[in-house]
DNA sequence: GGCGGTATGTTGGTATACCATAAGATCATA
DNA sequence: TATGATCTTATGGTATACCAACATACCGCC
């Protein structure tokens, strides 16, 4: 086979929107595959990633399985052992714990600064990711990109732009651990009713309530982690 | 050329030691080199990174050179604007102030922690690192290696070592930013006594004391920063 | 039968050549 | 002068080749 070795995959290149935003890159989408790939849970830990049998598999070359690899190497979601290649990172609850306790610091610090400056067109934004998040009942990707959206506005009011690209990376790694352990059914549970506390605070100004909000919510989530992976 | 196109670099790749580590890759050479160039400002910000170029003045191919991209842009570095490829990432007060308050949240953690559990090896390993900061005098890179051994040895004991990852990645900014701005003789000043009042702080197995020298440490490493850079 | 050495295959690492496309620059012509 | 065509450059993407390291299987020899 000469070019065009992967009309699948261009075909979702133009598929996206109708004219829009074609400059949707092939690495972008490997990336995008492999990462939930890893994220479902679909490689065991400490599986090798075997550069060719992932070119088959995508039906793309190998720079850009390289390519991505490095990405998701700094993701923490792979590892690279010298002399053996790429294998899908390990993670135990040593490691879960030590991300909950980061998360714990930097989302109750942004709530804490979204809640002193937040503006009616925060306030509103914020409201409208809870009702995405209603709405998104069953629907699994469409809960988390609501959750992704309402902490997106939170840290962006707050203008933590930094902690919120932190955050995004951080996740991938504990969204692998979840699917990993828990059902779907505990999955279903994402915590409207303590999102909405979060929001209420937020929508009163009152900084030291949204922290709290974001800590217990956050705490409550790690402990159910920790339940379940306590020893694993 | 067939092989063999960078012997230099090949030659330093054995260079390091008798018969000790030889998987030192190429990438991670390479990876350093551009890393370190960055931060040294030897290029403007927004200067575009045109791969083959690079390839040309590191002598090594263009696989090599885009997978280190990938990784620099992960470490918030570079970043690639759609069809038009990888730019030497702008940076500015805002975003390091916002450097400086994440590792705020984080050293101040992580010394606390230490505090907390510090036994007598990590102490000698405090003290060690203090000492090899008083010898450096003048060796830039000694000065840069000491510090971060002796933030490295806290956020380990510690058990942050997430937390020193997330650290180390911004400190490439950080870096970059104050060797933009800050003159030698600025540099020249990293604070050797507050660092010791850090170790005699956790010496004596107190957490408040650690949190409060660290991030008092920081605020004004911050103010230092910040006064250089307003408006900039 | 157990042992050490060799052959082979797989994998990672590197280099290079090629194509298609997009953006910008240049130039020729109406 | 303005507009459109062409040329250049840089990039994303792909294929391919080579080498070195490692693992394994095999094979002769003790």
């Amino acid at each position: 086979m000469e070019q065009a070795a992967h009309p699948e995959l261009r075909a979702e290149l133009r598929a996206e929107l109708r004219i829009d935003q074609m400059p949707q890159t092939l690495r972008e989408i490997v990336l995008g595959r492999l990462r939930a790939a890893i994220i479902a849970g679909r490689f065991p830990s400490g599986a090798r990633l075997v550069e060719r049998t992932l070119c088959d598999q995508l039906g793309v070359s190998r720079s850009v399985v390289r390519e991505v690899i490095r990405i998701l190497e700094a993701e923490g979601l792979v590892e690279s052992l010298p002399n053996r290649g790429p294998v899908v990172a390990r993670m135990d609850w040593a490691q879960a714990r030590q991300i909950y306790d980061i998360r714990l610091l930097l989302e109750g610090s942004a709530a804490a600064g979204c809640a002193a400056v937040a503006d009616a067109g925060v306030k509103a934004d914020l409201a409208a990711a809870l009702s995405a998040l209603e709405a998104a009942t069953g629907g699994e990707d469409a809960v988390f990109e609501a959750t992704t959206r309402f902490y997106e506005v939170i840290f962006r009011a707050a203008g933590h732009d930094v902690a919120w690209e932190i955050v995004q990376r951080l996740n991938g790694r504990i969204s692998r651990l979840r699917a990993l352990t828990l059902t779907a059914a505990d999955r279903a549970v994402p915590g409207r009713a303590r999102m909405a506390r979060i929001a209420a605070a937020i929508g009163a100004n009152d900084a030291g309530a949204a922290r709290q909000a974001v800590e217990d919510h956050l705490r409550e989530a790690a402990e159910i982690a920790r339940r379940m992976l306590e020893g694993a």
